[in-house]
DNA sequence: TTGTAGGCGTTATCAA
DNA sequence: TTGATAACGCCTACAA
């Protein structure tokens, strides 16, 4: 292995005179400094990582921590993070698992993004206490070491009920999600709360996200139907697909004998027929967003958290 | 942040007795290496991965790099690896981009597994060469420190085909990928073979396994049909629901009209109606075989290079 | 069984 | 402008 020693001894210098050469600093002469160089690239020198960051006490990667690496909805999100810390010079990294959370303390990267309900609120407040960096996007945590940008899950599901009131719905089923969610607690908060206010009828089908839970809850509500359309609003696109998947297999139709709006404004949401309604927000910002705030609360500067603003999308699953 | 040094102080001992003891060493008593661990424990002691890394020379870490995030595809994929690596107590870390490459001389990963067209070959030649390990998952490559694990693409097509001939398919439009691509190539390459020597004719419509690509070559094949059906091999599921969608926009039926089979066996093939037939593989096995492949080379030990087999997924779309 | 000390590859502080 | 040298935190002969 090539190191500033080898660099050191071929171009007749120290090995300090080489790494401040090749760090840009201005205690160099031009000359050396390009000399220098000349011989590291055609050594084929790169620098040992693990001693750097040994260092400098800082690695410049940033871990996104997942619960697992499944749907396409990572990817916009994913891209809009590593697009984000790219202009700061930071890597990403991604993460999935209990064992990788290790990362955090073991100073592996400079800071961690959680999108992950698997990720243990004890433990990050842990690693927040140690003095880590950690930017939220899934729960509401209190702690000087932690921020979070979260979805305006509040005005998402006022938009869904703008939609039913409109639609003239009579009564509203609500397919939530996990109890302990608190996208699933946000949404299923402020849609009974706008619907109470408007007087309207609901009912709450307990559901976990997945596209099951969606189809099992078609499957009870066609089971002994009351009146026509049936109106529901699933917390995620997933779970209704769930329920479009359990409809085809009846003689009902989506969109007529059953209005759905869903949440989240996935890509099969925009391509099964008739086209789901959904509430959508940009994956892409929400981000670049949780990028810059983590470098941000890195470099110590003041960091604030944000919301991630919602619309409604069209689709003929809705009137 | 706390050290071996100051678990030693805590415990009055050195820090190479810390060293030990942590590190299942035989040479301390079992007496101190259990005192030695509760205080190690107590203190919240993390060893720092930099330090142990420039020591021991490697990071018990590989690294899988992809082209983009996106697409319920890699899901599978990265849960057979990472399930794979932790039977050897190895971490995986998912990168994408041209700067990540560097992890691999920068030595923060033991080992690289590639599925990434973005990757050029001659910088993973370059790596080899630098003594570095890598799986490759997408192209075939010739070095001692390159192992490919591939997929079995002329047995799937030869599987498609088979069907076409059951079909009694009086012509084949072959959608094909990428030039450049390893995959792409050699279903081409088989599907040509097969069929030449069935002695069933077949035109070619350059694709690039995009979903817009396989909308284009439905428009284009639609503007003057010449009989019927129009049998379709997509050698994507991808591109295969650009035809769907594309379809969807005419009078035409797929599985009647058009017969179409795709190949991958993803998510939305198996939703859209009628289901897509494809050809299937284990991407869970894919990453299993990969992860197997890139520690057994780290560790010294004999490895062969693999192929992931194919099955026919019966569909409505074809037949 | 435990302690001492040198080294992993870089960076950064002081002298020169 | 450059060079010697001490860290960074951990591991591991070798010595005691």
């Amino acid at each position: 292995m090539v190191g500033i020693k080898d660099i050191a001894q071929q171009a007749g210098v120290s090995i300090s005179t080489v790494s401040y050469a090749l760090n840009g600093s201005p205690k160099v002469t031009e000359e050396t400094r390009s000399r220098i160089q000349a011989i590291a690239k055609e050594l084929n020198y790169v620098p040992n990582m693990a001693a750097r960051s040994l260092k400098r006490r800082q690695t410049n990667i940033i871990g996104v921590y997942l619960a697992d690496y499944a749907g396409s909805f990572y990817g916009e999100l994913l891209d809009g993070i590593k697009k984000g810390l790219e202009l700061f010079g930071y890597e990403m990294i991604v993460c999935s698992g209990k064992k990788s959370h290790l990362f955090i303390p073991e100073r592996m990267i400079d800071g961690a993004i959680i999108l992950d309900w698997t990720f243990p609120a004890e433990e990050i407040l842990q690693y927040a206490q140690r003095g880590h960096q950690i930017v939220v996007l899934d729960r509401v945590m209190s702690h000087d070491n932690i921020y979070q940008v979260l979805l305006d899950n509040k005005g998402g599901a006022a938009l869904a009920i703008d939609q039913l009131i409109a639609g003239q719905s009579e009564k509203v089923y609500l397919l939530s999600g996990p109890e302990t969610g608190y996208d699933s607690y946000e949404r299923l908060e402020a849609t009974t709360k706008e619907l109470t206010r408007f007087g309207i009828p609901f009912e709450v089908i307990p559901g976990d996200f997945t596209e099951p839970s969606g189809y099992q809850a078609a499957k009870q509500l066609l089971a002994n139907p009351t009146q026509w359309p049936i109106d529901i609003f699933a917390f995620n696109d997933e779970m209704a697909i769930g329920v479009y998947k359990y409809v085809r297999e009846t003689a009902y139709q989506i969109g007529k004998d059953i209005r759905i709006i869903g949440f989240d404004n996935t890509e099969l949401g925009a391509f099964v027929q008739p086209r789901l309604a959904t509430i959508a927000y940009s994956k892409h910002r929400w981000g670049m967003v949780a990028a810059e705030k983590i470098i941000h609360a890195i470099q110590g500067d003041p960091v604030e958290d944000e919301h991630i603003y919602t619309t409604y999308v069209d689709g003929e699953s809705f009137i």
